[in-house]
DNA sequence: CTGAAAGCGCTTACAG
DNA sequence: CTGAAAGCGCTTACAG
């Protein structure tokens, strides 16, 4: 391995002349500059951005730890977030935590030990704020992305939840559904809580009591949203409207629908949450609420940039207003 | 920060003994172990992993570079390929680089100047060998998936393109199919060379002389797919059975199919490639040759890690048979 | 404009 | 069983 100190012998300078070359910092001439630079091609040294990190207690990688990476949600993020980055040369540590506090916690330990500089977290169900502001404590900057597990405790990014769920609610009301189901999510998530909370305002504004066994909760797959809808269509044949906590829910939901021989968008009215790039694509396309995820990854990256350099504003968080994109899957 | 030094003086012991409790190493009394763990967790301590990959020469994370992250066949991959580097305690690096090799250049080059110990590689059309070799020489192992810019570089984890397609293709002529279409895939690349190459064999084994006008190429969306597809039936309504290059691109093959009043599986029946979770859900679900992206993600990590441990082998090739996975959207 | 030297947080042979 | 000291590859204040 090459290093600076063969670069400095090799053109009989020191190696803080070649470090002051690399970085184009202090006045170094022209010749001397050319003589380093042509030594470093010649030898095929690389910098080690490592060293120089841990030199400066600095840092140039965040970590993002999401829950589901399968879910294409995710990607999205992923894909605003990893263009944000790159524009800014900071590397990207992708850690997957399956929805397992366990295992976010021990992912969190092994970035900061890796020296990531920030943290991008999309957090577990029942996520430890504790062990969060231990981690703010040592000065490493998370910022809450999509999910946040308390408000106070850090930045986030993400949409308006009350609202997009409440968005859809009406506009199934509107087209006269009164037996409207809310499929989805995981008891504990807050999200879920904030999604239900608008579909129950909406109804409760329009006069229609809100049935608890209307809203089930299930895993975030196709399966699990099909096996859940079949259930609930069994025992309530009455419901004409089903939301979904998420896409990837919503199109389980479609195909029990379709299995049971009824027609999503006549018999029963489908609406999901995301604008997964397949929503656009699926038969019937599905009629969701829709978040740029690709603009949250971006300013999650954005926010967690300025707090690594320094930015000590109070916390903050941005909301995205979500948008209702009905096609066919709602009639 | 509290590092290592803090800890030792808090315990009145030197930093060689803190450092081999950390670390496991040497003969530590029970009591001095102790004393160290306790002011470890009072000082709320956290090992500084970079600086002893500094010190030691050494490396606990692998950087993953690939194309699209918004192809779901690359979340899958992810998903097995963070799984096992999880197990060992490695981190990921992931970088996206957008099929550009440029970009690609820049991104290995960060990622060796972080200290990725190890990369895997999907590259992008026109990848530089001369460059990888040079990674290479520098004792960085690489190991390819899913595509393979050259055979002999580096070691390789995929599946066999050219029997996948071959499969499929004999499928369709066994329906009785004579007007076979292929459509997907950038002329550049070598993955698409061995599939088309799969598609032409099966077509002379049968007498069946291919039509270079059935064989159109185009990027991987579904939105890409459909347009192409579009062009094509226009010009040959003769076609009734169409490959996609992709499942991805296959889904756009069906839209455009349906949106010509078409029925899929009836009058042009479809196959893709990959087995992404969607192709089991869609309307009607996809055909499609199967590959493990999952088992490809693990395997390549596998590869990867022997590699940073110093397994010094022969360069080898890791190639999972494919298989043909028939349901609706083909008859 | 350039060099000598200390130090980032850790490890490890070498003493004792 | 434990400590003193050199060194991983870089940077930077201080001289000159």
């Amino acid at each position: 391995m090459t290093t600076i100190y063969d670069v400095a012998k090799r053109c009989q300078v020191s190696t803080a002349t070649v470090s002051m070359v690399l970085t184009n910092k202090g006045r170094i001439s022209d010749k001397t500059r050319k003589r380093v630079l042509d030594a470093v091609s010649e030898l095929g040294y690389i910098y080690n951005q490592a060293a120089a990190n841990l030199r400066h207690k600095r840092s140039n990688s965040v970590g993002l730890l999401i829950p589901d990476i399968v879910n294409p949600f995710y990607a999205e993020l992923i894909a605003g977030l990893s263009g944000y980055l790159e524009e800014n040369e900071v590397l990207l540590f992708l850690a997957h935590t399956e929805e397992n506090v366990a295992k976010q916690n021990r992912l969190i330990e092994s970035l900061i030990s890796q020296n990531a500089g920030g943290l991008i977290l999309c957090p577990a169900p029942d996520t430890d704020k504790q062990f969060l502001s231990s981690v703010k404590h040592r000065g490493i900057p998370i910022v809450q992305v999509v999910r946040q597990c308390d408000d106070a405790i850090s930045d986030y990014v993400g949409t308006n939840n009350f609202l997009g769920v409440q968005m859809a609610t009406e506009h199934l009301i509107r087209q006269g559904h009164r037996h409207i189901a809310f499929v989805g999510g995981s008891l504990s998530s807050q999200t879920r809580a904030h999604r239900i909370g608008g579909y129950m305002a909406k109804l409760l504004e329009h006069g229609i009591a809100p049935n608890e066994h209307y809203m089930v909760s299930c895993k975030a797959s196709r399966a699990d949203g099909a096996s859940a809808t079949h259930t609930l269509l069994d025992a309530h044949p009455e419901i004409t409207a089903i939301i979904g906590y998420q896409d990837i829910v919503a199109f389980g939901v479609m195909r029990a629908i379709k299995d049971r021989g009824l027609r999503v968008g006549k018999d029963i009215a489908v609406i999901g949450f995301d604008d997964v790039p397949e929503a656009s694509d699926s038969s019937p396309n599905l009629s969701t609420v829709s978040v740029s995820a690709r603009k949250i990854g971006e300013a999650a990256g954005e926010c967690v940039l300025a707090r690594m350099r320094g930015d000590s504003a109070n916390i903050k968080s941005v909301i995205f207003p979500p948008q209702l994109c009905i096609r066919r899957s709602c009639g």
